[in-house]
DNA sequence: TTTTCGTAAGTGAATACTAACTAACATAAA
DNA sequence: TTTATGTTAGTTAGTATTCACTTACGAAAA
């Protein structure tokens, strides 16, 4: 099915995990290779470079986002905002599981230094903001959402709102409940913006 | 009047620079000292090492927002809405007029190596953070906001909303214009929290 | 004369990556 | 069935380069 094989998705997980923890500085072949147990000539077997280490896991996260929001059922009786719900939750239960993950796909500045790296990075937010804005655009076509600011506007608004919430979940060292913030947070915007 | 020198505020003007065009990656003490023209030793005379130049870097960004942000002088007849506005404004020009600090002060994952780095990075944010839930418990208390949501959700969606907003005017590469595109996200969010 | 601010020429440690080799195993011709 | 050949995934022991930082010294101002 993925276009990755065992060994490479462990490589992708140990650096996710390195990065989430020690931060872009701390990941090297060498320590890669320890927390593997492998020696550093290993890792090349399996990747031509450190910089395609990090594209793939980009890209098998891009891809992993992609299926798992595009194979969410809508039920019949589902709102818009109910629809949009449900992709947040799925985002947010994503972070929940593996944290690491938000180490690397919302740090766009880590990336600076690569633009093949932080293009991908862009990809990924772009994405997710498809998603979004096609959400609000369905809204206020069907009269679920009100039409106070523009499309684009209420775009950012509701990407910014989320990303400030798993930014804060982050900070606290995923202390707090992130799927319940993220709640709390979208709930509180779409009851600014839905009809009543 | 500064607790830096002028030759501290070149250096530490340099390395927000130099972070800022090629990423925390390529700021080395080789190529800071050619940007300014000097050796390398001659950067340890002004600070003891290359960490210092960072932390020093963000010590002197929040002491200028402090003192920027708390010599606005807020008209009688502002209203709270107003006070927020002016606050934005002037984070927004400092921006414009210095790309180059967002590079630094958006980032936390780059300075994930360091604590003493990360937690000024976290000060910066918090110091914000103040302003903003001040302001919004402000309007809620003297019944210009709505209190739909409450003041710690409302503080999190407006300071995301705006961090988005800059955000993607850094991706753009500067291109967009800040300014006008923060007061249209600053107005949306106005629009639905104010009461009519 | 002392202090300040600079330089040239290093240091050891770390980095991404490579060279050369091998054990284990699969495939298929003899 | 044995033997030859090739592949996969690993090893040890390096390479050249880059890094933050230091030592020892010079010029010139206070």
């Amino acid at each position: 099915m993925s276009e990755f094989t065992d060994r490479q998705i462990e490589i992708m997980e140990a650096a996710t995990n390195r990065i989430s923890k020690y931060g872009i500085q701390n990941l090297t072949i060498k320590t890669l290779a320890e927390d593997i147990g492998l020696s550093e000539p290993a890792l090349y077997r399996h990747f031509k470079s450190k910089n395609e280490i990090l594209l793939s896991l980009l890209e098998y996260f891009k891809m992993e986002m992609k299926n798992r929001i595009q194979s969410i059922s809508f039920k019949p009786t589902d709102t818009t905002a109910d629809e949009l719900r449900a992709i947040f939750n799925s985002q947010l239960q994503t972070f929940t599981d593996k944290p690491a993950i938000v180490s690397v796909i919302f740090a766009e500045s880590i990336f600076h230094f690569d633009e093949s790296l932080s293009n991908k990075v862009a990809e990924i937010m772009d994405l997710m903001q498809e998603y979004v804005l096609e959400n609000v655009k369905k809204g206020q076509e069907n009269g679920q959402y009100n039409k106070l600011i523009g499309v684009a506007t209420l775009t950012t608004i509701i990407i910014g709102g989320m990303r400030m919430t798993v930014l804060k979940w982050k900070l606290s060292g995923h202390k707090s409940n992130l799927i319940k913030e993220g709640k709390t947070v979208l709930d509180g915007m779409l009851k600014m913006i839905e009809k009543k």
